[in-house]
DNA sequence: CTCATCCTACGAAATAATTCGTAGATGCTT
DNA sequence: AAGCATCTACGAATTATTTCGTAGGATGAG
């Protein structure tokens, strides 16, 4: 009775997140550094700490404020945050429809004979495991 | 000197696009209803007068306004806006990688065997299209 | 003609997201 | 100890989006 699904991440909180799960645990200042690097200009160091604090509202975020500098980690999986984001766009924008989303960005896009591979690997995976209703349940968390 | 590219719509934009999209042009009135029918609830009037003003000064729909009640038609086309959207997306939650948006569109939802036909089916034509460099510019706008 | 109805235009409130300034505390250097 | 840098907390300005109320003009029924 205590489980709040954690929110749907702004831009800026997803951008935070990015460099979280790339980089692991940061400091206020590794993160608004990185921030900085990754737009062209200089983020106010303020602006990232206010936007933490209130990711840490959210549980998007936990902290560690043992130090003085208290460190960042990201509370929700790359994955988990991913495939939310993607729903909500899918149906936003593609009327709810995955395959059109597929489509649209396979089509009018130039993609490598090497991601076409890792697709077709991926469709196989998708088939086998629909005509095998499977075992059990062979891999869970 | 004059061509300013459409901006992106907000969601409320998009979801007016999408009614413009599917049934063509309407009025005030009827586009209204339909976004009423889509979510549970009522939406007021000058809500949706509003946000087509609004879409008529970014050029999103231009409007007939010969009769009294003005008929709005989408000024943007489906695929090209929702390209320019997944452009964003991909770039804001996926590291602009198209390739693991597909991965995560496929992976974590249900496929069914007639959409991965449809995919597979794409794949290739994408491939055929990526061997031959083709004869000479053979569809230009 | 007169009234009720439907329309557009417009101002503005409510909400959310982003940004930054300032204050106060803590730690480090000399 | 004094001064400087760095940190957190917090309030607030700014901007974007969504929503609705009200005013005023046209239309059509009686």
């Amino acid at each position: 009775m205590s489980k709040a699904p954690p929110p749907k991440p702004t831009d800026s909180e997803l951008e935070i997140l990015h460099v979280l799960w790339q980089h692991g645990p940061a400091t206020v200042r590794a993160i608004n550094d990185h921030l900085s690097l990754r737009r062209q200009a200089e983020v106010g160091y303020t602006t990232t700490l206010k936007i933490l604090q209130l990711m840490l509202e959210k549980a998007l975020v936990r902290r560690d404020d043992a130090d003085r500098s208290h460190v960042y980690r990201a509370a929700v999986r790359e994955q988990e945050t991913q495939g939310l984001l993607l729903d909500k766009f899918v149906d936003a924008t593609f009327g709810g429809s995955a395959l059109k989303l597929v489509m649209q960005a396979l089509g009018s896009r130039q993609t490598s004979a090497d991601e076409l591979a890792q697709i077709r690997r991926l469709l196989n995976d998708i088939e086998i495991q629909n005509s095998t209703p499977n075992s059990d349940d062979d891999d869970h968390a």
